[in-house]
DNA sequence: TTTCATGTTTGTAATCATTACAAATTAAAT
DNA sequence: ATTTAATTTGTAATGATTACAAACATGAAA
């Protein structure tokens, strides 16, 4: 936990208890989760946690660049701390969101413009059947 | 109003005289339009045109691949009839959302898969600075 | 024409993620 | 110890979207 602290006053945010857990949390688990889905883990262990905090915490480390937001679903944010610039595939079927690497050359921000436009952030994303749903989709035709 | 009444025959879409209109006035309005701007501007001409009809078809029209949804800007959903692949630009500054082409390999479909999992839609979107609001910055820089 | 069935439109009410806000709590500084 | 500022918390408000059911239109069959 000694190294998340550093994370957090490196990037200037004062790392009180519940930043640490929240940006604990999001290391442990990087698949994507939601603000429910987040507080509904931590209220168990930290029960004085409330839910505008995990919402006010997501958006300092968001302007902090200390995470970012995916908006993909439509219904509701998730949260990535992976830092290494890469794509977001969303299963149409599961909708689970899968980290993917892919050889943009926005990604890696080798441009910093387009038509005239200065870019900030690059945000790539596919939708789809993931590999995982399209193997149990063939299991079901060979089973009849 | 012609070949707008067969787009939607062609797309298997009963041409009603609402989702005509909407049609038509995606077409005229390439600005990524939200609900409620479809619906202020379409209420004049057309009285009993509701909220709900406009949600509707849009989403019809979306299912059966008339127009894209566009998710950057957090608060609300943004129409494209733009059928060309291309991607989108989000002014941070005015909220602006503008096309910009891109030479993408996914962007044309080149690939139908990665990682495994099979791609459908295709979403590339960048945020930042447009070159509008850039000679503002200048231009008021200079006038001090 | 009348009848019936189906699909479409409409308005209202409900949902749900997110934000606003102010009181309570904690930490830091003098 | 006292004051000040920052953080946390719970509740209430917002606002886009969806659910739902009644009203309406359309077109085929009798």
């Amino acid at each position: 936990m000694k190294h998340i602290k550093g994370e957090l006053e490196q990037k200037g945010i004062k790392p009180t208890y519940q930043r640490l857990c929240i940006l604990e949390y999001l290391h442990a688990h990087l698949v994507h989760p939601t603000v429910e889905g987040i507080y509904d883990e931590l209220v168990d262990r930290v029960p004085t946690m409330s839910k505008t905090t995990v919402y006010n915490t997501l958006r300092l480390f968001s302007e902090k660049d200390v995470i970012n937001e995916i908006r993909i679903t439509g219904t509701e944010v998730r949260y990535d701390i992976n830092c290494q610039s890469h794509h977001h595939f969303l299963c149409k079927k599961c909708g689970k969101i899968y980290d993917v690497d892919v050889t943009c050359p926005f990604a890696n921000m080798e441009h910093k413009e387009v038509s005239g436009h200065e870019i900030q952030e690059v945000h790539g994303y596919f939708k789809g059947i993931c590999k995982e749903c399209l193997t149990k989709q063939n299991n079901e035709q060979k089973g009849r």
